[in-house]
DNA sequence: ACCTGAACACCGTTCAAGT
DNA sequence: ACCTGAACACCGTTCAAGT
């Protein structure tokens, strides 16, 4: 009775998948290449999801669940804490690999995507901006619901703005940080 | 002795190609597609741009001009007037074109462009940010040159930002409007 | 349930050939 | 100088066939 380091191979495909749409984006993902890197032939990568196109729709549901996992804990933290928690998701693919956010990654690509994958990116929007209209109240406790949503969209956007810019400037972090701390000076981030 | 409304093709690809690098990316732009929209056989698109890194320069490096070209006039504005000049340049997309910026979309997609694109984007950003600097600096007469240069660069990523994440929710006009006038309202765009 | 090889119409690229 | 058809190795997708 072994427990074998059981490989998933779905979960295999998807987070490989994951990864080269971050460094690449979606439509330069290769059926073949993914189905080398998991160790099947590119058919069998179809077998569990049918198109690319379902396959986006799967990377961008999960990485809008992700972000709910981990940033659920920060909602409770001091107001400073929780948004350096936030600011420091964004900087996490300059790491050398290069990586971005797969939302801000398919925001771009919206077009090439179906309806399916689009709404996912709607999600994983709205996640954002839950979890920044949640933090954002406790500090600004007589904000309107409609300041609040605009204040939480504004600071989304500007981070993918952000990591967009460093990443297309040499994947310089140095450019990151430089535009997040004026954002700080400028008070978007308050 | 007639004037014919003489078609210079490489002019026509070069339009052909900025247009669907605006709508779907770089990435999904066809050279058959572009051949098609042309009036010419795919083959011929080589002629005039070798590769498609080759034309992926070519856009960009005609996207840079053109910035210059227009905002140029813009700068001796008063402070608002010119800032209100660069802001409309984000807006055009979201008239059902569903168009981006070329540099935007190109530093999405930076890692499948050659060297020279990807100096051509830098170029980009550079004309951006120089802009930025020589409106900001008759408002903020003290401020130092990092300053200027930090705040022009941030202006130039929450709008690149903001048009990235209002196209992806949709083409949504009124949600970039909303961001545009939270940054105005955090101070970032003063 | 999961995987595969072979076929299809696409793609960028090359090149010899046309004018 | 500019264009073309044909070929090449790629791509997503389909499907009958395997286990």
């Amino acid at each position: 009775m072994k427990t074998e380091p059981r490989i998933d191979t779905r979960e295999a495909i998807l987070s490989a998948a994951r990864l080269t749409v971050q460094k690449n984006g979606y439509n330069t993902l290769s059926f073949r290449d993914l189905a080398e890197d998991v160790g099947i032939k590119s058919a069998s990568v179809h077998y569990h999801f049918p198109t690319k196109g379902d396959l986006a729709e799967a990377v961008m549901a999960r990485f809008a669940d992700d972000f709910n996992t981990v940033m659920e804990p920060h909602s409770d933290k001091p107001f400073d804490e929780a948004i350096d928690a936030y600011l420091a998701l964004f900087r996490v693919g300059f790491d050398g690999s290069n990586r971005m956010c797969v939302g801000g990654m398919m925001a771009a690509e919206v077009t090439a995507l179906p309806s399916p994958a689009r709404g996912e990116i709607d999600r994983f929007a709205k996640a954002h901006i839950d979890w920044l209209k949640g933090v954002l109240s406790k500090k600004h406790k007589r904000m309107t619901a409609d300041k609040l949503e605009a204040k939480a969209t504004a600071i989304f956007a500007a981070m993918e703005g952000a990591q967009l810019i460093a990443r297309g400037l040499d994947a310089n972090e140095d450019v990151f940080n430089t535009i997040v701390d004026t954002y700080k000076a400028s008070g978007l981030l308050d």
